[in-house]
DNA sequence: CACACAATAGGTGAAAACACCTATTGTATA
DNA sequence: TATACAATAGGTGTTTTCACCTATTGTGTG
């Protein structure tokens, strides 16, 4: 599947039955850039891998990038048995972070998503607080999840009690205030 | 009753038992400055008047003081009278804002706190918005605003249907996107 | 190799949230 | 002066959330 920008994808999306696992989003698309792309990918189809594509190397962007919820990032002047080897280590439910002029893997998953930024949560947990900031009850995010409701439950006690927190909209606010979901 | 500091007027509120209507906040205040000190008080004792203080008069200050809770804003140099009529205004559930030096009520209430900022919502509206993004249940909510909790139940109702909303996730993050609460 | 803990998922019951309904009072505004 | 709507608050019933409990599997660490 190709698409020019990022709402001719989203569209393409919405009609195919079976969809792609892997998105390859450059940052710089007309209409709907690559993060907001990203975002919304990971909103509705949040199974979906997305790798960020970029002629610019700004660890920033690359940082930024990874919290919106790319699983890779590439620049643009990569060979391509190194975008083999993203896709690879994408569909194999790793990170993977490559700056094609030095060729060095700057920066492992730990290193780019540190404790710092995670808050000491695991991805999965980071998924279901971004779930949570929404209108979306927990059986409806175990759905798009995938999993059972009452995982979901576990997901929410394990938060309530690591994080101190009470209540879903204690959840809501703390993703919000520790920058884990976009405002 | 006198306090040098925000938290020591929150020790003194917070072992008295007729905590006062209204307090005067000094934005430049040592330890817990004015804004602080506003938005804690509007947090634990919704129901206190708090007029802020300042030397200067920037707009922006201004509204953000307002923003934060705070229902007049005048400058130190002001008469006593002026004073007087910021306490009486406030009392009278007014917004009172006064420029001592040029002794110009310079913006309405509604010119304030504009559609614009407030998004249509009326204070009352605002303030529970604000409760909401919280751990408090809406039992705990109709306590602090000291009405039933059926009437809690309204405001909600009507804030889902007018914000097209389905759930207190919802409001939480209406809440957070447009600036109501601070992060 | 234990040990911790995430991820998975089931059961039960209480509390909270939400969806409808009704109604009165007051304050704006067309 | 109607009409709209906020603020107030009660009734009833469903759905969701939350608090406990159990248990297995896998992964990573001291």
């Amino acid at each position: 599947m190709e698409a020019v920008n990022g709402d001719d994808l989203l569209n393409q999306l919405s009609i195919c039955d079976a969809y792609p696992k892997i998105v390859l989003s450059d940052i710089m698309m007309p209409v709907m850039n690559g993060r907001e792309l990203t975002l919304t990918i990971k909103k509705l189809y949040p199974d979906i891998k997305v790798i960020a594509l970029s002629s610019l190397h700004h660890e920033d962007i690359v940082i930024d990038m990874f919290r919106c919820g790319a699983k890779g990032f590439i620049t643009k002047n990569v060979e391509l048995e190194d975008l083999v080897k993203a896709l690879h280590a994408v569909i194999n439910n790793q990170y993977f972070l490559f700056d094609g002029e030095n060729k060095n893997i700057f920066s492992s998953y730990h290193a780019i998503l540190s404790d710092k930024t995670r808050h000491g949560l695991t991805e999965k947990q980071i998924q279901f607080l971004q779930l949570c900031a929404s209108d979306l009850t927990y059986k409806s995010i175990a759905e798009r999840l995938q999993i059972s409701p009452r995982t979901v439950d576990a997901y929410r006690d394990n938060l309530f009690e690591k994080l101190n927190i009470k209540s879903r909209s204690g959840l809501v606010l703390y993703a919000v205030q520790n920058g884990f979901i976009e405002l």
